[in-house]
Formats: C-alpha cells, structure tokens, sequence
DNA sequence: ATCATATTCCAATAATCGTTAGATTGTGAC
DNA sequence: GTCACAATCTAACGATTATTGGAATATGAT
C-alpha cells in the first residue's frame, strides 16, 4: 500500500530530478529547437563534451530524450512534444515565481522594443499578410526542423551581410530559440541601429506550439 | 552573457529541484487538495513533522507555496493555480513514459471498473440529470476547499455507516485526490460486494480543473 | 507565570550528484 | 589493417541533499 505509493512517487522524481540541472534544462531547451549530436550540444550550451554525455544520459533514462545513430554521430531528440511543453509550463512558472529571474530577464530587454505581451494571433495575421516580415534567427537546421508560419530564415551570423533582404519600410520581427535566448535580443540591436523598425518576440517554436499556435515544415 | 544565461536556468532549476523529491511531489498532491498545517500533512504523507517541515520549507523556497499562519498553526497552501497544473503535467508525462509507474497504476485498478477513458464531460451531464450519483470520498475539509460539480460528500472512513444513502438502481461514480490516490479504489471495492452499480474515475479535482472544467465552491 | 503543542532551526550522518580526467568502444576514411 | 574522431564508461573528488535527533520559538490554555 504505502510501498506502492512510494514508488509511484518515486518515478515521477525520476523526471523531476532530470528537471533538476541547470544544464540539463539548457539541453532540453536546445532539443526543443531540432535534434542534435552530443558535440553540438555540448557547444551550444558551452560544457565539455563529457559532461554534455553524462546529463544526456540522465535524460535519456528519464526517458526525455531519444537517440538515433546515424555514422559516428548520435542524435539526440525529446522524446515526444509533451516534454517541450513541459519545459515550457516550468519555465513559465518560474518566470512568475522567481525574482531573481525576472531581474535577469527585465535586464536582457531592448527597452520598448519587445513584443512580450502582444496578441500572438494578430503577429500571424499581419505575417500572413505582409505587413511586417517575420524573422527566424537561429541557425538553419532549426529553422528546417521547424519555424513560425511566414517566417524567413536569417541566421544571427549571417544577418550583417544579408542586410539587404530587408525592408525598411517595414516592421521587422525577429525570434529565436525563446526567451532565456539573446540572438533576437542582438539582431533587433543591430537592426535597429541601422535604421530598420525591428522588433523582439519572446517566443520561440516550443512556446508557439506550447499554445496550440500552427508550425511549419 | 553565459553567465546570465547560467542564472537563467538556474533559477528554473530551482523549480525542478523541489519536484525532485518524491516527498515533495506528495506534499504538493496533498496540497493540491486543500491547505493543511504541517502535522495533517506529515500524517497523510506518513513521515515525521520534521521531514515535513524540511520538505515544505524547500517547496515554499522555490515559491511553490505560500504559508498563513494560524494561532500555533501553520497552514501551507499552494502558491497558485498553475502549480497543481504543473504537477498534473508531471505526473502525465512520467504515466506516459516509465513503465515500472504503467505497471504499479494497472496493479491499483478495479478490473473493468473505471473509467480512465470515459469522457468526462459526460459524466458531468450524467450528474447533473442524476443518471449516476458521484460521490468524493475524501475527508470532508477537502471536499469543502473545491470538489467535482454535482458530486456529494461521502469520506471512506463513513462509507459503512452511510451506504444506505446511495441508491442501488444507479451507477455510482466514486472519485478521490486523483490516480495516485487509492480512496477511490476500496470505496468502489466496498461497493461493489455489497452489490452497488460502483465505478471508479481517476480524476482528482486537480486534474479535473487543468483540463479547464469547472469546480465548484 | 507555567505548561503543552506546533513548528522551525541547528548539527551531523549517510547517500547522491556534478564534474573532470583517463581509458574504451564504435564508426568511417584511408 | 591503421588512423582520426564521436561518444561513452569508469573512477574519483568535492559539493549537495535527505533524514534524524536535540534544542529553540511561538502560541494558546491553565
């Protein structure tokens, strides 16, 4: 009776303590963007390749995560879009509960150019409609595993010579991976100082489709 | 940048933490029911004051919940809505993906007695024309802090002496804190050898409100 | 004031976790 | 076959956590 309770509880800590790293949430929030090897992911949350290994592990055995093999490398993908939208249902409360992180938050705003409380319906509507261009500026594989409706890709790197694929005349709408990312955060910066009327969306893909919102590709 | 960065996660990590514990994750469920002083809660997580006061002081760190005090007691309640939806979320997942968790819910089921795949918005039509009676078998302060529209208060530990209450001719339809909680399973046990028509929802009103349906008082 | 009770704080233990270094396995290129 | 590389495993360390017992606070009853 009790015993079977325990246990109940005790699996459900399973994925509570996967929940439990800083760095493994960092990892979950980069495979909510694509599937990746262990090296990239190690790169893009700036830890050893080692360390990458052991906290993908742990996922993997909270059954999070995925891999598939494919020649010398492992790709490693969330098991399933209940995971991102669990991440996304954490962080959110997070966000509400923790001072400290709305400090941290509130001080990687470009001050009256964010687009946090917009109605989401609407950015898709005037996408759609041309009004203003939305932006994707992460890398090009996240954007081909999946990416707002309307959206183009320009990568951050590539963003200072690809200037001219965009109108002046516009509003301009840039996101990236969500909103503990700062490549939005850094191509609104630059945009801005060349003159173009650039914009922030906190969202990313998993917020998107956290809200049922559509995704393409 | 990587240092803010790391703030970031970290203060969501702060979050998985508390849901790293099984202790924790049944003090939240407990309190997902209704607010309870310290001792109510050691005694129906069955550990001692103290390991309670431990565990209640990380959750109210983590801002998952709040406290009030009382004369010399002190009652802890959760911080908002969203943390029961989170744990619904939680344990939805953890269902879904470690199998040892499949196997200890199938073991607690009533052979062909619930209702874990009935719509549940007919069975709330059902109660409110009185084709089934839904009874909460929870104590009855529990009851009182929010319950299923339509059900009536029937604790188990009152069940005996109150059975002449339910009908014969009717499904009964017994409900307690949700899938982990085993109220619901000996009361439809109890009923159904004393030849009531007894049935079993998983639902508890925690799982009922994330769903978006309505709880009453 | 004294007493009983509810709760928390403090200290100490064993257990667990994060991280790194070194060795090992598996794969494709040559 | 050898070589280079991706990824994992093993062992180890210091840091953190769960749990318990004893002391300390706070409150209401007497």
């Amino acid at each position: 009776m009790r015993e079977l309770k325990n246990l109940l509880y005790e699996q459900v800590g399973r994925i509570g303590k996967a929940l439990a790293s800083p760095k493994r949430l960092e990892l979950i929030e980069l495979l909510c963007q694509s599937e990746k090897t262990v090296e990239m992911l190690s790169q893009q949350a700036e830890i050893s390749v080692k360390l990458a290994s052991a906290h993908l592990k742990e996922l993997r055995m909270a059954r999070l995560v995925d891999t598939r093999k494919e020649g010398k490398y492992v790709f490693y993908r969330l098991a399933e879009q209940g995971v991102a939208d669990l991440w996304v249902n954490l962080r959110g409360l997070a966000e509400e509960r923790l001072v400290d992180l709305r400090m941290g938050l509130s001080s990687m705003v470009t001050h009256g150019h964010d687009l946090r409380g917009v109605d989401r319906k609407s950015i898709l509507k005037q996408a759609r409609s041309g009004e203003v261009v939305v932006i994707d500026v992460r890398p090009g594989d996240e954007f081909a595993a999946g990416h707002l409706p309307y959206a183009r890709s320009l990568p951050l790197t590539e963003l200072k010579k690809r200037l001219n694929e965009l109108p002046k005349n516009k509003p301009v709408v840039a996101y990236c991976r969500g909103p503990f990312c700062m490549m939005a955060k850094d191509a609104v910066a630059l945009l801005q100082k060349r003159g173009y009327q650039a914009f922030m969306l906190d969202d990313g893909v998993a917020e998107w489709r956290a809200r049922g919102l559509p995704i393409e590709q």
